[in-house]
DNA sequence: CTTGTTCAGGTGACAATGTCATCTGAAAAT
DNA sequence: ATTTTCAGATGACATTGTCACCTGAACAAG
């Protein structure tokens, strides 16, 4: 029956449109602009509805950033599947996911590697969401230099894109100080981690 | 003449009170525990005194972060001029600098770190002191490695030392994930570092 | 020494915000 | 048909950043 929608159906769409509309007033200005009365409005609640679906402002802030660590782990997850591009380019690909999230969205990247806040059931839910985008990102690595030195590997890798990335974002990366985009960084890191592995 | 103060002094002295003060909360809550009535009792002063010495909160914040920028750029000066290591282990002391301030200081460490807000001169006691920062450890590289390619390779240690910190400070980077600790992953970057300006 | 000025500091006030207690109405279960 | 459940609305309150205004003492000019 179109247009005839029960209860639990409609929570559910005032709980999405609520997620919707702290992740837009995130990225229009950081933490401090998600304010609950806001988030109500835009989703075309009252202030306190908000807090049928989420125990506190963290708890929603936490859930936003799961969400946006689900999405990651999804999109390594499909350049990992891509069977057009060697392992090599893959993994910068992935990578590239991570740098093009910092860009995009600077203050949902900052939130997505915040110490998670709030209520058990987000920070869990944000947990598990990080491990599973570091192990799809663990998994692109194993494949280009097989999975027993992966992990070792593969920190180095995941924490100095983020790095670069978190600093970029930040603005403490300045192109004229540094003469080196975050790319080319990502590029000799790869290239410097495949040819010791080859070696090894 | 002791005991005897000046109004300037004075006011010299309360101003550094309500940092130490800022500084104290920020270690104890995070950026939200940092409360400009609190800051204010803890000086011994009143909670519109603040006003008297920074333009608003994001300004007192940014130049406890400026502060803190400093005195890193001291450190790393200071382990650049100890002749008694070798420059690969100084690169490490230096690096090291960089981790502890995020382990014993985690909050500190996010908001060293984070675009600085506030009125524009805040901002640009920041800016400065993360660039002189950065400059000493550009300096330390150059140690090693040769100030010609010291650009590229500074910018790849600093990122991924931050990266490192980071993500140990967010809780991202679980000993037991990815059996590896902070300091192996600066170890071997500096070595991989080391061993490729070697071999150019 | 007197007088006027500067300025750190104090106080009252206000708006924004997170949060809670309470109420309401309709959907779902009985 | 009656009861229960629960999303949502609303009033209220404490906290907090910020501003306007006031005060008193240190300092300078005469």
């Amino acid at each position: 029956m179109i247009g005839v929608i029960s209860r639990v159906e409609s929570a559910a769409a005032t709980r999405r449109a609520l997620l919707d509309a702290a992740a837009d007033l995130l990225d229009g200005g950081g933490p401090d602009a998600v304010t609950l009365r806001e988030v109500g409005a835009r989703a075309g609640v009252s202030r306190g509805a908000p807090y049928r679906h989420f125990p506190d402002k963290d708890s929603l802030l936490t859930t936003v950033a799961a969400e946006a660590l689900d999405r990651l782990a999804e999109q390594v997850r499909a350049v990992r599947a891509d069977p057009r591009q060697p392992p090599a380019d893959r993994l910068r690909h992935a990578l590239s996911a991570l740098m093009t999230i910092g860009r995009r969205r600077p203050h949902l990247y900052r939130l997505m590697f915040t110490t998670p806040a709030g209520d058990p059931a987000a920070i869990q839910a944000a947990t598990r969401a990080a491990d599973r985008a570091m192990d799809e990102f663990l998994a692109v690595v194993g494949d280009l230099i097989g999975a027993g030195q992966a992990r070792q590997f593969a920190a180095l890798l995941l924490t100095s894109a983020h790095g670069i990335t978190d600093l970029e974002v930040s603005g403490h990366l300045s192109a004229d100080k540094w003469d080196i985009t975050a790319e080319e960084l990502v590029s000799t890191l790869v290239s410097m981690i495949d040819q010791r592995a080859r070696s090894a």
